[in-house]
RNA sequence: UAGCCCGUGGUGUAAUGGUAGCACACCUGGUUUUGGUCCAGGCGGUCCUAGUUCAAGUCUAGGCGGGCUAGCCA
């Protein structure tokens, strides 16, 4: 894995980084993840995950955790410990460098004091509203506060008093003392603190005032001695105050880099959207294995390589992007079909009564493992005189290309016996419901026999007096758009979502080995895609499985293309 | 509208100024006891216009197109 990155191209940030190292302008790197705790990493996050550790890592440096914990009203400690339950997961380790933004307050408070005196910040009375008014537009410059060239003293004075706690939310700011009519809006005097009456997760009521994201997160890096911060594009235009901050204190000088954030086809990245779908019952949690999350992706049957192996593959680039999650889903195929132990289940089951096999005989026959792993070997699968297929492998009056089960047709059961319909059993409403199959004893196993005779399909099937039942959920695509948030002017980006994106399947058979399927393990359902059980839903005794992803089908690929 | 950033096949991403490559997707064909996997092949691209140069995706200028930014969010 790690020879196939250092033998690939570097990415820019990888270039910049190997420079570093090659010029001497650093021994040793260390980078940042810096997540807030205000709700759930999704795939989007992973790929920040995946930079800044995986970054650290090809160069033999670490990564810090630091969880930006500035804002009290909007972050939890359920999050924090989702967050890095997640980032273990996906396989990343920050040894015992976890930190806080909120364990620097008291050295941001110091900081901002020496600013203050230096002329470099000040007090600021004016409302929220003042200072939204006076900030200029893209194309105006912004009207100095009244309150600008205050002196040092007076600052000191009224700041030290908001920290007391004297003075009413929203009634006093700290701000730097930059340019009011920067181009760059974040330069116009940019708010540094504001009074914030809220009990902090970690720091409790310690503090009323709290820094802002651009006064604490660079700061926080150069704190830890952070060499690269690596951030997304969004962060561009704070770069300057970034370096202007650190610039203005004289410290250790950390470097952001910005690199483009991925977006996937058919679904969407935005915690405020994702909060959204819980909020309003579209999904039944952050876990739901339709959602984005980490926590969803795994729940669903994502493994970890799938998920590193995807970003990997996508690289790392600052152009806008729209990735096809055909691309993710061929990571996750690459990875299952490595590992997954292949089973057989029947999803929608239709009965077959084999008429000229003894109806007291079960014979015990071998079925292969894993194709791709040898050393997973062979298990037994009962075979008898009733069995179940899929509903979807018979059809009454098939056409040309179908290879499966017809009136007449003779197909290879896997691993058992090729039979052949005699005759097909409907009820009152014309359905069919129970077919009559022969077998032909010299075919065990599924060889083919002495005869010559070739059979076009092979289908799967459950040994109708031996099967397990269970519940099965099919997932598609959450959202039925390729840009779930490209919405006609007026319309709701809800409107995308896909209306069949849960299919629940549950009068399941399957085979008796899935009786003590655990969790965490990723099963193929031979000829229909790979699946685990659910770890919320199932019990022992009322199985209950995820579709993790269906296999390539290029059979339902030629019906859709025909359909329309 | 101002500043900053970005434009390479359908998608994502490469190419010291020197043969535009790789992956996904799509299309063919082969193997196959999974219509899976695997293997072979194919389709398809440098936003435009000038300029510099023996040579431009790459450098220069001007266009055009897209993104971000006017929170006491991060």
């Amino acid at each position: 894995m790690s020879t196939d990155e250092t033998a690939s191209p570097l990415d820019f940030i990888r270039t910049i980084v190997a420079d570093d190292l090659k010029t001497g302008k650093h021994e040793s790197i260390l980078t940042r993840f810096p997540p807030e705790p205000n709700g759930y990493l999704h795939i989007g996050h992973a790929k920040a995950i995946c930079i800044s550790f995986g970054i650290a890592q090809d160069f033999g440096g670490c990564t810090n955790l630091r969880f930006d914990d500035t804002n009290p009203i909007k972050e939890e400690q359920e999050y924090i410990d989702a967050i890095k339950r997640d980032i273990t997961w996906l396989g990343f380790d920050w040894d015992e460098r976890e930190y806080y933004a909120s364990d620097y307050f008291q050295q941001l408070y110091e900081w901002a004091i020496q600013l203050i005196k230096a002329g470099k910040a000040y007090v600021d009375d004016q409302t929220a509203d003042e200072i939204r008014h006076t900030r200029g537009t893209l194309t105006e410059p912004g009207i100095p506060s009244p309150w600008r060239d205050r002196c040092a003293g007076e600052s000191l004075d009224l700041f030290e008093r908001m920290k007391k706690g004297e003075f009413p939310d929203g009634s006093r700011v700290l701000r730097a003392k930059i340019d009011m009519a920067a181009s760059n809006i974040n330069m116009r005097d940019p708010v540094m603190y504001r009074i914030l009456h809220a009990t902090h997760p970690r720091t409790g009521d310690q503090w009323c005032i709290y820094p802002m994201y651009d006064w604490a997160h660079g700061q926080s890096d150069s704190i830890e001695q952070i060499t690269h911060s690596l951030c997304d594009l969004d962060f561009e235009n704070h770069r300057p105050l970034y370096n202007w901050f650190i610039e203005q204190l004289g410290i250790f000088p950390s470097r952001q880099i910005e690199f483009a954030r991925g977006n996937i086809t058919y679904t969407v990245t935005s915690k405020r959207k994702l909060l959204e779908l819980i909020e309003k019952g579209k999904v039944t949690g952050w876990d739901d294995p339709r959602m984005p999350t980490l926590s969803g992706l795994r729940r669903r049957g994502y493994t970890p390589e799938s998920i590193r192996g995807f970003w990997r593959t996508v690289g790392i680039a600052k152009r806008e992007n729209n990735i096809d999650v055909a691309m993710l889903e061929h990571c996750l195929r690459e990875d299952l079909n490595r590992l997954a132990m292949r089973v057989m289940g029947v999803l929608d089951p239709i009965k077959v009564v084999i008429t000229n096999y003894p109806d007291d005989l079960v014979e015990e026959m071998d079925a292969i493992n894993n194709p791709e792993d040898e050393s997973a070997g062979k298990r037994k699968i009962p075979f008898c005189r009733e069995l179940f297929i899929e509903r979807a492998d018979f059809m009454e009056d098939p056409p040309k290309k179908f290879f499966r089960l017809a009136p007449g047709r003779e197909v290879r059961l896997r691993y058992g016996y090729w039979i052949t319909c005699q005759e097909v059993i409907k009820d009152d409403a014309g359905d069919v419901v129970e077919l009559h199959c022969t077998y032909d004893p010299q075919t065990r196993g599924g060889d083919a026999p002495p005869d010559g005779r070739k059979v076009k399909g092979t289908i799967h099937w459950v040994s109708a007096r031996h099967a397990v039942d269970a519940q099965v959920r099919l997932y598609d695509h959450l959202f039925s758009a390729e840009d779930p948030t490209d919405v006609p002017n007026g319309g709701d980006w809800l409107d995308n979502l896909n209306p069949d994106s849960l299919d629940v399947k549950t009068c399941c058979k399957l085979e008796p080995s899935l009786a003590d399927a655990k969790v965490g393990v990723s099963y193929q359902f031979e000829r229909l895609g790979y699946f685990c059980v659910d770890e919320k839903d199932s019990q022992p005794g009322v199985l209950v499985f995820n579709r993790t992803i269906s296999l390539r089908d290029t059979w339902a690929k030629m019906q859709k293309k025909k359909k329309g």
